[in-house]
DNA sequence: GCAATAGTGTCTTTCAGACAATATACA
DNA sequence: TGTATATTGTCTGAAAGACACTATTGC
């Protein structure tokens, strides 16, 4: 029945996007933190994020917009992790946050003089660590993104998207042992991603490395799902 | 650096939930829909869902409560699916939805003369067939949330949770059989079960079928992670 | 030569899938 | 008895993990 006299109006809240953004650096997970400028939190690391626009923007253009102006990252692959929203979380009132996954091969430094200047790659074991506050309930989201990213490595090419355009399969090998958290045979390991159909293709010749044998080199295959997967020791 | 005469405020926007709610009848998944009453998209079929009740509602009891109003229904088990927010979802303005998954038993037919009057069981086949027509993206949302529920059929103990409290194996194949769309062979499919270690525990003596031989009677164990999973053909 | 990493082969165990065989109900 | 469903057993092939072994570089 139409109440067109009816005094009740859903309620408005407030928009944010955080950021979830993974990398590897020295062989381990690190993910890139803020620390922020402003209250509440004043001095606390936090998720790169921010409120949606205008009305009009699209979430994960919001969040794009954000990894552009806070920390200086375009062209990432960006994906819905969840959604964060329980009454409380912000003090500044009812605030729903969506939070993106980003996983990006070897990145530089934040660049000084930008507004990116006080963003820096923490390692994952010191930003869930005893010894590190995070902003609201970062801590809980960054937990979610890296289980994500775990999951995924298991079942996509992900793995691919932490390397550079061409790589060898030790290093390959180097992101699932960062991300996991585990050591793997590396002649298994090499004998399964050959395996998994589509995952990897030959690229160039070799590469040097360090000491021994050169490496054979792989870009990406076209495959994203892989079959059979990387099964988790 | 501190602005207090920015003008700029952050927008305000609608939040919906959105509930897939499945269930199994006569062997075939079935999903919950009801006809919209009001506009846009009035007369058309549509997921149960609606606005956040206040801005201090916590998202998930807002979706009991739908669930609650809307059907009927209480005590389910609901999980986040995921975030709709594209601009222009809704013709009403900006609406961003956040759809819940929910699994249940063989329910009984929606009340009439409530406000579930309008809410049917459909058959998932015959909701994303040519000849259904859902409103805003409901569409995609259903067919995210059947996925999920397929996926979590494999690696969790949540097909137990579309059984009643004890079950036989062969109801419990037929669950799969249903979510998966596929035919199991029965004497693979027991030994399969029985080997994921905590997935059903014995309960009750017997359970006399139509014809022939009774079978074992079971409850959902304690373990909700499968191991080793239940592998999708 | 030695050290170090890359890549191959082989063995054993585990598991999925096909399917024979047995068990227990009702008619 | 026959029919239908439940449960157990057996076989085969694929894949995982352990690990010996060979290959190719720099020193």
């Amino acid at each position: 029945m139409l109440m067109p006299d009816d005094p009740w109006q859903p309620p408005r809240i407030l928009l944010a996007v955080d950021l979830v953004i993974l990398t590897l650096r020295d062989a381990r997970l690190h993910v890139l933190l803020v620390e922020r400028g402003i209250d509440p939190f004043r001095g606390a690391l936090a998720l790169p994020g921010g409120f949606l626009g205008d009305e009009h923007e699209e979430i994960e253009a919001a969040a794009r917009r954000e990894l552009s102006e806070e920390v200086g990252l375009s062209d990432m692959h960006l994906e819905l992790l969840a959604v964060y929203g329980e009454p409380g979380r912000d003090p500044r009132g009812r605030v729903v946050s969506i939070a993106y996954l980003a996983i990006a091969p070897r990145l530089p430094e934040p660049i000084a003089g930008t507004d990116a200047a006080n963003a820096s790659w923490t390692s994952v074991d010191e930003a869930l660590g005893p010894g590190t506050k995070l902003a609201f309930d970062h801590r809980r989201i960054l937990i979610d993104g890296v289980e994500r990213a775990r999951t995924k490595l298991e079942h996509t090419a992900l793995a691919t998207a932490f390397c550079t355009e061409t790589f060898t399969i030790s290093e390959l090998q180097q992101v699932y042992e960062a991300v996991w958290g585990v050591r793997l045979d590396p002649r298994n390991f090499y004998r399964k991603v050959q395996g998994a159909r589509g995952f990897i293709v030959a690229d160039g010749p070799m590469r040097k490395t360090s000491n021994g044998r050169p490496a054979r080199l792989f870009k990406a295959g076209p495959v994203h799902v892989l079959n059979p997967p990387m099964t988790r020791p």
